[in-house]
DNA sequence: ATTTAATCAGATAAAAGAATCCGATTATAA
DNA sequence: TTATAATCGGATTCTTTTATCTGATTAAAT
């Protein structure tokens, strides 16, 4: 069974989430953000320098370095981190898995599905860090 | 990046789709289906068996045997496919992957994505082969 | 300058999902 | 009654995803 993102992706919005509750330019460890996500280290680290070279995050190197946002949480939408981790293949291909759904040529789900593909589309294309810090910050204090 | 349902799930459902569109009674060997639907034999194979387990569909064994719908149409709903397959974990788990996601506790996504996921829940519930037959003939088809 | 604490990068391991193989069993049809 | 064509069941392999390990590099702090 899977869900709608790969952990990979989860993790990465977890991540992304989480620096958006901190102060603004305050670096984070890759440390502190795993054990408060309980997320394995490495692989998160992997995920944040992904989301690096997106430009969605920022990291200082060396010492007291970390990860922080790389512009300001009007500015990032959910939407440009799960294209960058997992693309936007959920959202074009088949719910069914047929090779060739078109409007053309249908699956027996394609319009009642392609409405809610849209609507999780907009969805996460409408809502932005800052929008949703505030609820963040009260979910991570609940970890 | 991942798809709602698993190959597994895919597949069921076309599988069982193709069954409606047969004859009633008329008992369908693996092969044909996994030609038509271009699905590897043995793994279709497999996701009969279970679907059999489940009541959904019938297996007659020995020469001359195959797979047919167990129940009219109108009493196999998508959802039951899908639950025998892939299970219902998809609409309790969290969207953001947090372990203790609930209404106190809820992660910052928890109420929009509560609402596509009920939508997404009901219409598998609502649908049921019998309305889906004549799409999923145009659609085999094409094939 | 040296130590230290961080990211970065590549290789590898473990787990899960998808697909295949093989032989046993079943029951129809000739 | 025998040959044949199907499901059934278990073991195995392949592939992708997830996770870990190791070492190099970077830069702040002492």
């Amino acid at each position: 069974m899977t869900v709608i993102f790969s952990k990979k992706c989860e993790y990465g919005l977890q991540a992304v989430l989480y620096l958006a509750t901190k102060k603004n330019g305050n670096v984070i460890p890759v440390d502190e953000i795993a054990k408060k996500l309980n997320i394995p280290k490495e692989f998160v680290s992997k995920i944040l320098q992904s989301l690096t070279e997106s430009g969605i995050i920022y990291s200082k190197k060396g010492k007291s370095g970390g990860f922080a946002l790389a512009k300001s949480p009007q500015k990032i939408r959910l939407i440009d981190i799960v294209t960058a981790i997992d693309g936007l293949d959920v959202f074009n291909s088949c719910v069914l898995g047929f090779p060739d759904c078109s409007v053309e040529n249908p699956c027996p789900l394609h319009e009642k599905w392609g409405i809610l593909r849209s609507d999780a589309y907009n969805m996460l294309n409408d809502e932005t860090l800052e929008e949703l810090k505030l609820k963040a910050l009260k979910k991570i204090q609940n970890l």
